[in-house]
DNA sequence: TTGGAAAACTAACAATTGTTAGTTAAATTT
DNA sequence: AAATTTAACTAACAATTGTTAGTTTTCCAA
């Protein structure tokens, strides 16, 4: 029972790796199961579907992403407090797992049915949430009068690439990297 | 000749546009001939293979963005300047065309062979010469002394994800985008 | 040592994919 | 009006897909 699991967990880490190197569509059962050592088939017995395993990858990294939100809001910061509280868990979650966040930002859109309105739902929540807090800020002085919207983006998806450009930067470590990013994100590049 | 021509580019550009709905892999021949009004033979009258569609679409965003580039590295001016240019030349070309762009972002790693290797050698130029805009100004004094590799894609994801959110808003227009931008990229959003 | 479960295997399936061949209709040119 | 090209069609293909059935091997507990 413990062994099942364990090997689900292998199956759904191997192939977040491959989604994230090959794309979704060009992982089929058979290059999974080549890269796990087995035949295709024999995936079966530790998963139920393709479907599956992408669920299991996406939705667990959507949930995360959803507590910390959870955990920010409940927490009585400033607005700017907060905003740096989200990069920070951002940058946590995204480097405990890149794999599995690269595939939350490329494979989202194969989900099916209950999943794929499961996870909007859940990633609409985030957005305005965030939304929230940057109004907040306007409101109290401590973000500049722009669009929240410009704003709120910028950050987000700036946040949402870090996957993409960390793990090739060699003098950088995470703590470094938490810094640098709240510095930029909230004043900019210019001197 | 000129009807070929025409029929071409329509394929390819309710292509781009299924492409950023659906996801590349759900884009089968039958769904794209159906959205056309035809029958999926059909279309091989107007274009060679699948692979062809979507090495049009992407080649061609990824070359508008190559020239703008080199149009920006010509002229005479300062780096601040220079990366004012850069954002609203990439603002110019996604809106522009905000399917092109999305497949752009979403679909390159389904290119085979040549056109990888081309769309590959085109991105990195285009990023190293924002790296070298950056790091001039870095040593010019007009940029902070951080990290520039953050900077750089600090910036770039937030441009190459404009296609995803500036359809969805409201009141804003593209000239009211680009002083916002240059303004959230440049300064932050503090006050 | 043996019995049973866990996890691998082979073989095959139905569906879907991109694509080709051959044919007919529509449009354009002569 | 006839001839020719353009662009649609039907039908089918070979390959690949996710998946299932049934079988054999591996491994651990009794």
């Amino acid at each position: 029972m413990q062994g099942f699991t364990d090997r689900k967990l292998e199956i759904v880490k191997t192939a977040s790796l491959l989604f994230n190197k090959l794309g979704y569509k060009n992982v089929t059962m058979r290059v999974l199961a080549e890269e796990m050592g087995i035949k295709a088939a024999s995936l079966y017995n530790h998963i139920a579907s393709k479907q599956e395993i992408l669920s299991t990858v996406i939705i667990s990294m959507a949930e995360q992403f959803t507590d910390s939100m959870a955990s920010v809001m409940d927490n009585d910061l400033t607005p700017v407090e907060k905003i740096k509280s989200i990069i920070i868990h951002h940058i946590e979650i995204t480097l405990n797992d890149p794999h599995g966040t690269a595939s939350l930002q490329n494979d989202w859109m194969y989900l099916e049915s209950d999943n794929l309105v499961h996870f909007k739902k859940m990633r609409k929540q985030y957005e305005n949430n965030f939304k929230l807090i940057i109004e907040n800020g306007i409101e109290v002085g401590a973000i500049k009068n722009v669009n929240s919207e410009t704003m709120l983006f910028s950050i987000l998806t700036t946040l949402r690439s870090l996957y993409i450009w960390f793990p090739r930067q060699e003098h950088m470590d995470k703590e470094k990297l938490k810094v640098n990013m709240i510095r930029i994100l909230l004043d900019g590049i210019r001197t």
